[in-house]
DNA sequence: CCTGTACTGTGATTGTATTCACAGTAGCTC
DNA sequence: GAGCTACTGTGAATACAATCACAGTACAGG
């Protein structure tokens, strides 16, 4: 069992991969290289140079090439990088190439906002489903997403193929659902509930606390004034 | 200006504090400490050692006393550290001991899910007012906070004493609504767009891009299958 | 075809965070 | 009150991430 941390992931042999180890900072990188690119892209840009698009995501070039270089290489030498290529490329990384499909536990206002949040759909994430303790809420259809009870959970997302959720839960008996949605094969947690939640070895944790984002600005500004 | 990327923010000059320096990951930790630690106090525990408080936060024991000991000595050496003190320590370190007024631009589906969120008051932030571009919304009350327009910006963030902000607006024109509440003495964002924003030196930002967080996972899992 | 230019990819270096391991000690036992 | 136990706080060691700096090279220009 592994326990995570504020938005660290921890996996017991994330080194064991065929390319260099990747770092996990690098991988959040990816993405905002990604959209970059993206933008990039839909200005007609072709090649880019590693200055630039640092410049563009807010790091150095030297930190960029280095990212990209965990993967191979992609630049050309005097061009640059393929603004369309090396975008499709990251996506072939990322396992966003192809849609994949996510459940969401908790349909509350947090649960319903992520609903509606296009972002997903945009990167490549299909919510297929909803769930809810509220017997009330079950049955009835949220954004278009029908929304089930926990006694439909193997069944839906084995038949959605789900291997990624996300939590927006009540913190009670989060552990309990968590343990249950890791036995029907889900590999990835995506948990806005401010409770720590343990989980198998083999499977990720992504804790997103907004309050404790929040304080932590709240001690800078503050450790700040008496500089 | 300088730019921050994923969840890191950067600041000119955070290693001129009276005490010790702190990293940024130890200040993420400390809202983890805390809710653990107000937890055990419902409990009824009144002390609590480094080994069991670092495993019920998940991290440890060397870790958290080496965490608490940048802002100096709080244990008992034989019984451990005392549970109610600590947790009004932490919270005097982070500025949450008084309520903060915090000011929300963008009510749309996000912004009104995070209006809801009952953390933020538990955790001493009081969203004091709401603004957003659409005329329709701006007079409207969002679960009992009045939707201001741009045009009152700088008033009533003054007349709410607001030095932190949450953006969860659409990404069209970001960059100069940010200049503006920079300008007007904000030094604290808490940023849901997925775009990247500059700030003034002295300005924290911390980015929460939840599809980012998604693609993490995403890239994780397939990693991890070829182990 | 040859030379100059400016870029990528990466070894070496620096900087930062985590872990180890132990000195010093408060309290408990007898 | 003396001795034992097991804890904290922290210097030292390690692991990890960011940055520097340059070797090697693809292309442009003549």
């Amino acid at each position: 069992m592994n326990q995570q941390s504020g938005s660290v992931v921890d996996s017991q042999a994330p080194e064991k991969r065929a390319d260099k180890h990747v770092s996990l900072q690098t991988v959040e990188r990816l993405s905002a290289y990604r959209r970059v690119l993206e933008e990039l892209d839909r200005d007609g840009v072709d090649y880019v140079h590693s200055h630039r698009l640092a410049a563009l995501v807010g790091v150095t070039p030297a930190q960029l090439r280095r990212d990209l270089s965990s993967f191979g290489s992609f630049g050309n030498i005097s061009r640059g990088y393929n603004v369309y290529q090396m975008g499709r490329t990251i996506g072939r990384i990322m396992g966003t190439d192809a849609t994949q499909a996510v459940a969401l536990f908790g349909v509350g206002d947090l649960g319903r906002a992520l609903l509606s949040y296009r972002g997903f759909e945009e990167r490549g994430f299909h919510i297929a489903a909803t769930f809810d303790v509220d017997s009330e809420k079950v049955g009835r259809v949220f954004a278009g997403r029908r929304c089930y009870g926990l006694d439909a959970l193997e069944t839906v997302l084995a038949e959605f193929d789900v291997h990624m959720v996300v939590l927006a839960s009540r913190p009670e008996g989060l552990q309990a659902l968590v343990d249950r949605i890791a036995a029907a094969g889900v590999r990835a947690f995506l948990n806005f509930v401010p409770k720590r939640i343990t989980t198998p070895a083999d499977c990720f944790v992504e804790n997103t606390d907004i309050s404790a984002k929040l304080e932590k600005l709240s001690f800078l500004v503050r450790s700040a004034i008496g500089t």
